[in-house]
DNA sequence: TACGAAGATGCTTATATGGTAATATAGGAC
DNA sequence: GTCCTATATTACCATATAAGCATCTTCGTA
């Protein structure tokens, strides 16, 4: 796969606030006021960054009534959210084995 | 797992040039001039691409003799790199079917 | 010590990103 | 139609990022 590709798939993940919607997301599928019920962020940062996730394809969304509701467009998208929450939890642990060496 | 912390890691993995180097080194050690070599960029971009994964601490590196040998921190690593190739071809995949579909 | 090779860093410039505030659009209830 | 709610979009600003070029550092070797 091109590494163009990749990247850009991990550059629309790479935010804190749109880690967060992908991992409630993983849960079930939510409209707007419920993310940003649950997020506490303003809502025209929220939909700018559900924005990003929808230009690249990594959310889908459909109408409900006057809600928008947005699930992930599959299942493979919270997998990487996942590696990364492994991966940042080994840095974590090192930087703490390291603290406790040099302590 | 904190939001910020994977952003962190997703962000630093966010570009072309770092995914190639992640790919490359998921396959074995390599110094930089082997890198360089492969990848055909210019020296100091590279570098600073290296700085930015050295700096995330997704990669270590050790010096020998003239030359510094760059390594996977983890091999965690290159499964973050991996899903986000499976979901980019998920998404080429979809594109190419609704072509075919429209056509 | 002087030199060459391997890497890293600093500076500048262009572009991208994210936040905020204000405005726009669409659906539902009356 | 009017109003209210949910959501998206725009314009603007501050900051972050990436590339290119020049320079510096470190090691190995004569």
């Amino acid at each position: 796969m091109s590494a163009i590709a990749c990247a850009a798939v991990l550059k629309a993940l790479s935010h804190p606030t749109r880690i967060a919607i992908v991992s409630l997301l993983s849960e079930g599928d939510l409209c707007v006021c419920e993310i940003l019920e649950k997020l506490g962020t303003t809502q025209p940062a929220l939909s700018k960054h559900l924005s990003v996730l929808r230009a690249e394809r990594l959310v889908a969304h459909s109408r409900q009534g006057n809600r928008i509701v947005y699930r992930l467009a599959s299942p493979q998208v919270s997998v990487i959210v996942r590696a990364s929450c492994q991966v940042a939890k080994e840095l974590l642990d090192w930087e703490l084995a390291s603290w406790e060496r040099d302590a």
